[in-house]
DNA sequence: CCTCTGAGGTGACACGTGTCAGTAACGCGC
DNA sequence: GCGCGTTACTGACACGTGTCACCTCAGAGG
């Protein structure tokens, strides 16, 4: 018959003291008289009995689960995500453990019914959510927000004032564009990574567009073709821009996975990268470093994506809540082989 | 001021029952006879209050969690992690979800104290711990396993006789090099993944072995060197085995981010991949189908490890033990291009 | 009329902790 | 001797739920 396991009560007897006095020590409560003698006799006493406190009844008595839940909504751009995923999740840890949190992990499929995440926050199951890839129509995000539930979002979301974070995408874009620009190139095409209904695709695409207007480029449509996540859009859009009368010499591609494919439609053509054609990517998926010719990219900092979303969520969990809720994070350019030049600039992530 | 959140008491209040009553109904508990207007009349009540259950009262009273964690040790070998994380976590998850039960992650950094993770256990934070890369010398994960905690290890523990979900690394070697066989070649190197103090490393050489011994070649320890992890290594690794008076027409590199290395090594040299060195990898990890050339290599289950895992670990939760409690999955060749020949394969994941 | 049975429900305890208000002992100044 | 402040602790309640034992009442059977 195995032993009950021990609760602060078995302590708070092997240590001859009262159960009010075990949660005092074991909690270290600040401006609380124990003396130094007491003190060691209760922690003897919880180690010698191999006590853990139980979770769940500390949860129901303070009221706080010293959790956070990553809500992941899985889209149409699964391979992308993948990508981001494990720095994003590293980040949150890294931060939730700083502060003392667990992180719950909750992907959401696409055929899930919208705000299946609320029992999370409405069942006390987390103190905080860090949503991703939030939809603008939903409904339910606002009522938490409204009722005061502490969330930040991975992402934008026009209109509702909710925390968020998120990569300066314009910024990205811009010094994709100057980098090409800085090489000489006069006709540069783009293919978005996604439709315009997506904040990042649109925010891109505003990127190369001022980058273009500060070089005293006129902004030209035909030069401006859609990817849609996968590398067979990329494909389409490269071989539409290759088939104009004045094709560009240069193509800033949106997202590294629609690169691929405008990388390959080049190829098929027999033509030469960067030589005939300079190719910059956005998001630096691990391939991005593997292929041939090696992707200069735009690197998105996942780590610390998660590791702010993580950080700037608890401290409005616990009231510390900063003056500025919406950060944008950095990107850096990482100049590889697909752009035509290398230039001395630091590349993280590759030894 | 903002309402009190809604308890079962309010709800039974409502609806005019007692809260006995109220939960009866609300966890549709078998056997219990409730008259169907009154079991409305209790529905009708929660809705309209907005009613969630209390997670915490709820663990605390029936003694289950309903919460399993992923304990993820990071090692030396991050990138290849990361490259499994989300299928395995896709798996966990989508398995968890399926049996009712929620996912906490936890990774271990390598500068953690051993047994950190021992507290999600003891203090009743989940039912259950998935372990990926259990080391053998841990003995809080063997106190666990004797005191009856659910455990299920991914990868294998030589020794303890804990539940475990792992890939069928010699079988998956084996086809390897028998398609290199079967391609008419005799004289094939290898490299490992690793040292062979890691156990997949060990089955995957001996996949080697035996594949050969089948063929009735005799097994040439010059044709053996060892990879860890990383390009670096498989790029020595490599021109070691090029640079052999007798050198192999084909290699098995037993990781696809150390073939990466041994690619570059033969290149490197003016050689072609598959005409002068044909090379087929191992894990299948994103990259490789986007090198050139496309490497060919054995996919590993990632969502598969993780599903059965969870699903394991949850039937162990539940008393449900099944008679097999030690899981091979099966591998499968990609064939691309680096070995010589495309054959008509499935290749799950590839649009 | 009495007993038995099953439907339909309830009261009370248990789960293990945090925490507030209160108490006993003691030193100290006057 | 008394009031007062400080140290060192404790008793009791609260958190919100699951669940077991028990209760009432209508109808059936003798």
């Amino acid at each position: 018959m195995a032993p009950r396991r021990p609760t602060s009560r078995d302590v708070a007897r092997l240590a001859g003291v009262s159960r009010t006095t075990v949660s005092l020590v074991l909690n270290n409560v600040p401006d609380v008289h124990i003396s130094p003698e007491t003190r060691q006799r209760v922690m003897d006493a919880a180690r010698q009995l191999n006590y853990y406190p139980d979770v769940s009844a500390r949860r129901l008595a303070s009221g706080r689960t010293r959790t956070i839940a990553l809500v992941w909504h899985r889209g149409p751009d699964q391979t992308y995500q993948d990508a981001f995923l494990p720095g994003v999740l590293q980040g949150i840890t890294r931060a939730a453990r700083h502060y003392g949190y667990y992180v719950l992990f909750r992907p959401i499929e696409p055929d899930e019914p919208n705000g299946s995440y609320v029992e999370l926050a409405r069942g006390r199951h987390t103190d905080g959510l860090i949503l991703s890839g939030p939809r603008s129509d939903d409904p339910h995000l606002l009522h938490l927000h409204r009722d005061g539930f502490p969330l930040v979002l991975h992402g934008q979301l026009p209109g509702a004032d909710i925390p968020s974070v998120d990569v300066d995408n314009v910024r990205g874009a811009m010094t994709a564009v100057e980098h090409l620009l800085a090489l000489g190139h006069r006709r540069i095409g783009t293919i978005t990574n996604a439709s315009l209904a997506y904040t990042s695709s649109r925010q891109r695409l505003d990127g190369y567009r001022q980058a273009l207007e500060q070089a005293g480029i006129p902004f030209d449509e035909d030069l401006v073709r859609y990817g849609n996540f996968d590398e067979g859009s990329g494909q389409a859009a490269m071989e539409m821009l290759l088939s104009l009368d004045r094709r560009p010499t240069a193509v800033f591609v949106a997202s590294d996975m629609v690169a691929m494919g405008a990388l390959r439609a080049i190829q098929d053509r027999g033509l030469r990268v960067p030589e005939d054609m300079a190719v910059v990517g956005f998001d630096d998926i691990p391939p991005s470093r593997f292929i041939a010719p090696a992707l200069t990219t735009v690197h998105v900092p996942t780590f610390g994506l998660g590791w702010s979303a993580a950080e700037l969520l608890i401290r409005i969990i616990e009231q510390d809540i900063p003056n500025e809720i919406h950060a944008l994070l950095k990107t850096e350019l990482m100049v590889r082989e697909s752009c035509g030049r290398r230039t001395a600039v630091g590349r993280p992530g590759e030894q």
